[in-house]
DNA sequence: CAGTATTTTACGGAAATCCATAATCCGTTT
DNA sequence: AAACGGATTATGGATTTCCGTAAAATACTG
């Protein structure tokens, strides 16, 4: 069982509720975090001490304040806690549920569990710490497990996404392919842009560029 | 203090910590409900009985699951029960930071409170509870408060809502007049939907449809 | 290096949307 | 019933987006 462990979590009542999973699965050496900066300079002080931490659970979305972070979201934790310390098990739990979003992060992050939240979720976070700590496994919960399976069509781009990006917030397609001439982007031509909304559009299924966008921004892309 | 309290909220691991303010204040009769509908029929049978609740503290946002509902989330639920039981006191408790729904839960379901979950709701909460059952004022989040004093600038009636999300399900203005005209909305030539399009784009500040789209995503209105 | 294939960019017409103005409808007033 | 005001609808042109094709650039091949 795990031994020393680090919550990253903003909302209080949901803390509340973790800490006492961790009571019940008598892991008694944790410490909690209400912002992704402080759990990760918590994680690096561990690491410096030679006392590490052998699991991360944390939120993906975080609520915005007035201070200043450097690490805004829980995606941004995980990646980075990956690259500071490979060996670290890392949970998410999360309200997120759409596949895009949970398969980049067992991708990317190598996360080792994926808990909704959800009517049960407690449980499944103790079944999950279970599960990881002994056999070594992933879990994600069932409901999100079709998430894995999607065939990793996804060759959407960091372009397609600031293209994406730009759109919703109101910015005309002569004004991105400007924007992109200014910055360093390639495909910087209105016949590239146009290309790319169109392959966009006949990815995702859109009629137009107001679904498209709506689409994006139901799956988490935006 | 208040006597008999009903939560509806889906997740487990907040509706604990709910249930720790509740026990905190010394209010030992409660129920807890994952679905609306659930609390819904909780609150009329209570009446029935002649024991009705005098607070109910309300989630927003629930998950949908594979069962049929009649009510679908908090905003829904909060109406009902205020229509069923006027006097009953009603606190939403939420993510939600959308003055527009926000204030609409205050205008339309006339709600006592509203307490933003956040770093320290758990505190916001039991003040929340004290204020409204000894002096009856409303209480909302300091975070959120300017949602009150907004401008009740909110003219927008549910054909803008229809054509909003007529757009953001990829049907063209033209389509959409049609289906105006086929059912019985009025106001279904092809000039209101563009004078509703540009009022809305004005309203919103949008540069163009997209973005006007994106934003009602963003505020929650579809 | 010539020739071919592939990708990228340019161009132009069609379609959709945007926007201002004119015409029509409808209820009220005199 | 004529005159008026306000609201709705129609109209037409400007702008933007859409989409197919042509030209140019680049990569690949013998």
């Amino acid at each position: 069982m795990f031994k020393k462990v680090i919550i990253a979590e903003d909302l209080d009542a949901i803390s509340l509720g973790i800490e006492q999973v961790l009571k019940d699965v008598n892991i008694v050496d944790f410490q909690h975090s209400k912002y992704c900066d402080d759990a990760f300079l918590k994680i690096r002080a561990a690491i410096h001490k030679n006392e590490p931490y052998d699991l991360l659970i944390s939120d993906l979305s975080f609520k915005t304040d007035h201070r200043e972070v450097k690490i805004a979201n829980g995606d941004e934790l995980v990646q980075k806690v990956r690259e500071l310390q490979p060996d670290i098990k890392i949970i998410a739990y999360s309200v997120e549920d759409k596949s895009y979003r949970i398969k980049s992060l067992f991708d990317n992050a190598e996360i080792d569990g994926f808990v909704l939240k959800g009517l049960t979720s407690i449980e499944e976070l103790k079944k999950a710490i279970h599960i990881i700590s002994t056999s070594g496994e992933k879990y994600i919960s069932p409901e999100v497990a079709s998430a894995l399976q999607e065939k990793n069509n996804y060759e959407i781009d960091d372009i397609d996404i600031k293209i994406l990006k730009h759109l919703s917030d109101g910015t005309s397609q002569d004004e991105i392919v400007e924007i992109f001439k200014t910055s360093d982007v390639k495909a910087n031509s209105k016949s590239a842009l146009e290309k790319r909304l169109s392959r966009l559009k006949d990815f995702f299924k859109a009629n137009n560029t107001v679904h498209l966008v709506s689409i994006a921004k139901d799956m988490g892309i935006i």
